[in-house]
DNA sequence: GGTCGAGCATAAGCTCAGCTTAAGCTCGAA
DNA sequence: TTCGAGCTTAAGCTGAGCTTATGCTCGACC
């Protein structure tokens, strides 16, 4: 018989890519990890690894395992959910992950909701980008998190990933009426890497032209404060928008920004997951928008 | 994360009833299986086993549970089926369990059909009665059999189980023109427990009465014989009734028999139950029909 | 073109999960 | 009341699977 915890190596290889990267998100040894995967490859009966030099590539029937490990994987997550249910309602450690701005406004209430509603249930909060948030629900070091999609920015786009639609809110520009207007400007924006970074930059491309990207912050009350010394220009959500410093004008551009719940598939049925969901959901109308 | 190996047990229990039937289909001790299953209690946080004195059952929530495993196990074998397709063609061991008839006149054509496409499998045939095909596939000592249902006789109702229809065959009745005909007759049937022993059973109380079983019998021709000596009357399908003995008279009835492959759920990918199920029906317009 | 470091595999050793055997408990049948 | 079928618990042993240590390969960098 497969073994799951083998199967969810291989998949973790597949995404991560190298087989250090898997040790340290499961917090095994690379020769662990290496080990595993050579057993699993015996068992097998069919190479799934291709090792060349230093480097290791998934053969075709990796690949394919790949996707029955996902389907393996996804129905586990669905007897433990079911079986959290049936342990009564929600308890016990909930792991959340958040983007800043999210941390700020929407858990505070979130959360005074939650543990109102269910107090044998212990929230742990985490801040995190939305694109490490695949990787981090996937190795189980999180159980739900705030994520958001840009237009322009493609969606969490993970098979093992599942996501509920919280809201959605208008993108503003500092100082500037249009994007294209801004071609020139310096512009502030978030880490490489980082979800706010691609969208800022994706925005300009759409309207044609390569931003001059001069300063990398990603707390939104420290961009606009930067915006309002004249140091550049940024795009910021309306949640981090509602009282600009003094000096900063906003426009309401026709992008905006969309709010999920992101967990893993299969665990949606976790009573926790969905107490959280609708602790999410209830703090929405009292934010700004 | 659950273990499938637990789940398995918890699956067997559901159907045995027994830990100790469950110990005997895995051939482990009944203090293994014993400990696995409260192992399992333990990672599921809530009882799945009531035990009340020395029996024991399945709550509710283990009910539940074995659903989900039903759904993991079945996920597990897609699995193994799409590596053994990526090895290639069929090859290796094939067990193959088939009730005495088919074993008889099915098989030695169908497997003569399945070597010469493919000298790599090694087909083993044990011969089964269809009433316990499906413990055998379920706890792997068999991958693929060979089974019948009767009108008025359930089919195989396993959820774990998956069949492929084969081809039918009428019934037919010695000696006496109707089921009904015979209602004050000694009749000869297979042993109890058996299917061929339910579908007489069936066929008698459907045409309103209980037969008075003298005789149990399995083998087809023994049951002639003993139509023969006059020592009773007996439903045979046509596969064992292509030559009676002589002052054997059979009539055909409005009854018919189905012949079904019958595999593990998810197994049906795998190439060599494919081959199995393609030599089989090749076999089939060969038959005395 | 050496040198360094990142990445993977293998060897050796150790720990613990999970099996067996043995013994005890419970309950229905004779 | 005794016996046996069935489950659990205790104790011990083996092997799967982890760690540490070591060696190999190859790209990057001076």
């Amino acid at each position: 018989m497969l073994d799951p915890r083998k199967l969810h190596l291989l998949r973790e290889l597949a995404r991560r890519g190298t087989i250090a990267a898997v040790a340290e998100a499961v917090t095994f040894t690379p020769s662990a990890v290496s080990q595993q995967l050579s057993a699993l490859e015996r068992e097998a009966g069919v190479p799934l690894l291709e090792r060349t030099g230093r480097t290791v590539t998934l053969t075709p029937a990796g690949h394919l395992l790949v996707e029955h490990a996902q389907a393996v994987l996804e129905q586990l997550e669905r007897a433990s959910a079911a079986l959290a249910a049936v342990r009564g309602g929600p308890a016990g450690p909930l792991r959340i992950g958040a983007f800043p701005t999210a941390a700020r406004v929407l858990l505070p209430p979130a959360l005074a909701h939650l543990t109102g509603a269910h107090p044998a249930l212990e929230p742990r909060v985490a801040e995190i980008d939305p694109a490490d948030v695949s990787a981090a629900l996937r190795a189980g070091e999180l159980d739900v998190a705030l994520v958001h999609e840009y237009d322009f920015v493609p969606p969490v786009t993970d098979a093992s990933i599942e996501t509920a639609p919280l809201f959605g809110e208008p993108m503003y520009l500092t100082d500037r009426p249009s994007v294209a207007a801004a071609r020139s400007d310096a512009w502030i924006t978030g880490k490489p890497g980082t979800l706010c970074h691609s969208m800022a930059i994706r925005a300009c491309q759409a309207a044609g032209f390569e931003p001059r990207v001069r300063h990398h912050v990603d707390d939104f009350d420290t961009v606009l404060a930067f915006a309002a010394a004249g140091l550049g220009v940024a795009l910021v959500p309306h949640l981090a928008a509602t009282a600009p410093p003094p000096g900063v004008r906003l426009t309401r551009l026709p992008l905006s920004r969309r709010t999920l719940a992101a967990f893993r598939k299969g665990n949606g049925a976790h009573p926790a997951i969905g107490a959280a969901v609708t602790a999410f959901r209830t703090a929405v109308p009292h934010l700004p928008l």
